[in-house]
DNA sequence: TGATATGATTGGTA
DNA sequence: TACCAATCATATCA
């Protein structure tokens, strides 16, 4: 330290304590002389003037003059100094300039490129967000094609982000080694910290990442191009499969009176027919809108679902009946005097995807035999119905629907029974 | 290519 | 929040 200070006397202007430079490196004749050492004064000077003549002097000169500063033996002295007063000096810089905070935007870009399956690992969200949206947009398999083509994009647009975000930082790597090298270089002649080599990575990251920014903002442009394209609901909107169609006609004309799935059979019909619930939901809206507008147009619609539906009652029916025979010697009726009093279609269709080894509601699909076998009476008059209504008669009467254009009011679709109609009328809805 | 069918969306309502 | 009614947008068919 006592060395420090008289290098600091010696160089007049420049105080440590007081922080002041006045006016840089106020430099002291080459020979003056007040009473120190005269001759470790004149080397101060003659170092100092080097290195202010230094810039006017060529090339090879100035390196030659460099080699004989770096030898110089008060060197180290003078360059720790320098150094001391440059972190002094640089204090108020690196205040401003440290931990920025994450930028808001970038964070959001990230979120969605994770999101979108563009960063982050391979495996996961690429395909699952293109399977979501493919659900969400369709049957599944009729989304196929849509679902590969656009993971397709989706890959080639993930690897164009990596590819070029691979060169950014290849690229932001190789010019902070370079200003490193350059800095290191020079810090051998003029002081650099390393610090401040440190505050310079810093801003050269900073620039490549607002170039990194940009990148990122074009692919979720991208992204959000490919998707509006490829899983826009409306722009690619695909007929169910017919299965599926037959599966939600099915139920639809089977609860006639009541076509309201619950939420449970919602999500079974979703399940079967590989849609979502919403889409089935969406479905049963339509369909009773547009029932309701034209009944006459769907009466044949309504008649074909009737006999389907009678006639695989009667092939599972008589099954149980076959069961029931084995299991008990007697087949009384229903016990309703004379009539069939059966349950509602609905019922009889629950009882159907039970034998068929699903359930909807475990309450009613839990009928006994007994009931199964009245459904079988009951179906096989039906099934005689329709051949009739083959010839030309009218086969069903909307009679779910009340005077005000909707279904009647029930709670449950086994609620509902219609006593109006005769025991041969058939009607999708069962319930005579 | 126009008519029709059909799945989805939207705004209003109970 | 489920549903209705109107409407949109696309698919399908003659």
């Amino acid at each position: 330290m006592d060395e420090q200070a008289r290098i600091m006397q010696a160089l007049g202007g420049v105080s440590l304590a007081g922080h002041s430079i006045q006016g840089g490196m106020a430099l002291p004749p080459p020979h003056g002389h007040d009473g120190i050492d005269d001759g470790r004064k004149q080397d101060i000077g003659d170092i100092l003037h080097q290195i202010m003549t230094i810039t006017d002097q060529s090339l090879d000169e100035a390196q030659a003059k460099k080699h004989g500063l770096n030898c110089h033996r008060m060197k180290p002295a003078l360059f720790s100094v320098l150094c001391e007063i440059k972190e002094k000096t640089g204090l108020s810089i690196r205040g401003a300039q440290e931990e920025d905070p994450p930028d808001p935007q970038l964070m959001r870009l990230d979120n969605m490129l994770l999101a979108e399956g563009v960063s982050g690992p391979e495996k996961g969200g690429g395909s699952a967000a293109a399977a979501a949206a493919a659900a969400a947009s369709g049957g599944a398999s009729d989304n196929s094609i849509e679902h590969s083509d656009y993971r397709a994009k989706l890959t080639q647009i993930r690897q164009i982000y990596h590819t070029e975000l691979e060169k950014y930082e290849q690229a932001c790597n190789e010019f902070t080694t370079h200003v490193m090298n350059l800095l290191r270089e020079q810090s051998r002649t003029r002081p650099i910290s390393p610090k401040e080599i440190e505050r310079m990575v810093g801003i050269i990251h900073r620039k490549f990442s607002s170039i990194q920014m940009q990148l990122k903002q074009s692919t979720c442009e991208a992204v959000m191009i490919l998707r509006s394209r490829f899983l826009d609901a409306r722009r690619k909107r695909r007929n169910f499969s017919k299965q599926a169609t037959e599966i939600l006609n099915e139920y639809f004309y089977s609860h006639l009176s009541n076509p309201y799935p619950s939420e449970e059979a919602k999500e079974e019909l979703a399940k079967k027919c590989s849609i979502t619930v919403s889409q089935v939901s969406n479905w049963f809206g339509n369909k009773r809108i547009r029932y309701k507008k034209n009944i006459g147009k769907f009466q044949e619609e309504a008649n074909l679902y009737a006999a389907k539906t009678a006639v695989t009652a009667a092939h599972a029916v008589a099954a149980a009946v076959q069961n029931s025979q084995t299991n008990s010697p007697t087949t009384p009726n229903s016990g309703s005097s004379g009539s069939f009093n059966l349950p509602n279609s609905g019922d009889m269709f629950l009882s159907m995807q039970s034998l068929n080894g699903d359930s909807y509601q475990g309450a009613q699909v839990g009928a006994n035999v007994q009931s199964q076998v009245d459904t079988l009476r009951h179906v096989i008059s039906q099934t005689a119905g329709y051949s009739e209504a083959l010839g030309g008669n009218t086969m069903y009467s909307p009679h779910g629907l009340n005077a005000n254009g909707g279904w009647h009011d029930t709670t449950t679709p086994s609620a509902v029974i219609s006593p109006t109609e005769g025991p041969g009328s058939v009607h999708s809805d069962t319930s005579n």
